[in-house]
DNA sequence: CGAAAATTTGACATGACTCAACTGGAGTGG
DNA sequence: CCACTCCAGTTGAGTCATGTCAAATTTTCG
């Protein structure tokens, strides 16, 4: 466990005391492929720190449409955060794609670690403006580009996981449907 | 001032060293409608908090088209926050809609403060994350949503604000033409 | 291998866009 | 006080990107 709490908290120096502390709030957890691990309906109070596999985060709406929000893989963390920061009951769903090993923290855990450790919740910090800023990019790339456009944005950024995945995972988190990727596709390879 | 800072920091309590502290950081300005505060090609260091008044950022698209990221009104922070939370090159613009008063920070000074006071860090964190999860609702928004689902539900959350801001802004904080917001709220009166 | 799931293809529908013309206020100045 | 201009907003006609529905094909996996 300590090992993996290097991993999460790498750059920071952290002392044995705080690591055995921390090792204390965090969960292992793994997930077989096709699980859905959230899809409850009420607040979201715990977040996962992935280790390994890819999971995804999706939206079902009214029109019974899948929208994926996020994907997550080594290193990021994953969550219903519209839930978990905002404290409002559950839109999202989480569903593993590929086996996957996480850590599971609980929001009131996780709130006090920061209170005791400063230098954490400055790097968590850190963290959530990137992770913000990268939200407003999406944001502003479903504004503003063409379907053809995200994709061929999608394949360059996310290009080691786009094996493990669906193309309707894909479609579903460009925001068309899988006939359209399977048409921008073929227009693609013509050139 | 330190009434101002008061506000930003409400909630916390705050010594009246710290108070003069933060005073030597932020800076007031005032900025006349029309005015495009922010519209470099170089990394943004500095974000606002709006005191009074109405901005917005916006990016400008490869075609010349205009598409609005966010709109700031009182007790609101803007800023182009791909550019300073990623260390990028600034993309957006930032343009005064209706004359504003505003507190100036630049970001060496902030993260000084955030150090030094970490309860403030704190309170800035959770600002970030309550941030981020509207900018990740606002994405499904534009993904699950039609263009007239996203005008009732905008006309809603800014009713404060709508009255202030011509068509064209809303139009192209929806992702639409003017001219599609026209015939939505044409079809919206018939009932 | 065979069934189920995923993807592709075709025909057609539709929401939103483009371009261009028109309307209606808000100022401005003679 | 009227004529003029400018800007925002509206309307119309045609186009285009993407969606829908249904069928065909390919892939996956027990």
């Amino acid at each position: 466990m300590k090992g993996a709490l290097l991993i999460i908290f790498k750059g920071l120096l952290l002392s044995n005391q705080e690591l055995d502390y921390l090792a204390t709030i965090f969960k292992r957890e793994t997930f077989k492929k096709g699980e859905l691990i959230l899809n409850s309906e009420q607040e979201v109070n715990h977040q996962y720190y992935v280790l390994e596999g890819c999971l995804r985060t999706f939206f079902i709406d009214p029109k019974g449409k899948e929208h994926t929000l996020q994907f997550a893989v080594n290193d990021w963390w994953i969550s219903d955060y519209i839930s978990y920061f905002l404290d409002e009951k559950s839109l999202l769903n989480i569903e593993v794609i590929k086996e996957s090993t996480v850590l599971r923290v609980e929001k009131k855990d996780f709130e006090e670690a920061l209170l005791k450790i400063p230098a954490i919740e400055h790097h968590i910090r850190k963290k959530v403006e990137r992770f913000m800023a990268k939200s407003q990019k999406r944001t502003l790339a479903v504004l503003s580009q063409t379907a053809k456009e995200r994709y061929i944005n999608f394949s360059k950024s996310y290009a080691n996981i786009e094996q493990h995945i669906k193309n309707y995972h894909i479609a579903s988190y460009l925001g068309i449907t899988t006939q359209s990727l399977s048409r921008i596709r073929k227009e693609i390879l013509k050139g």
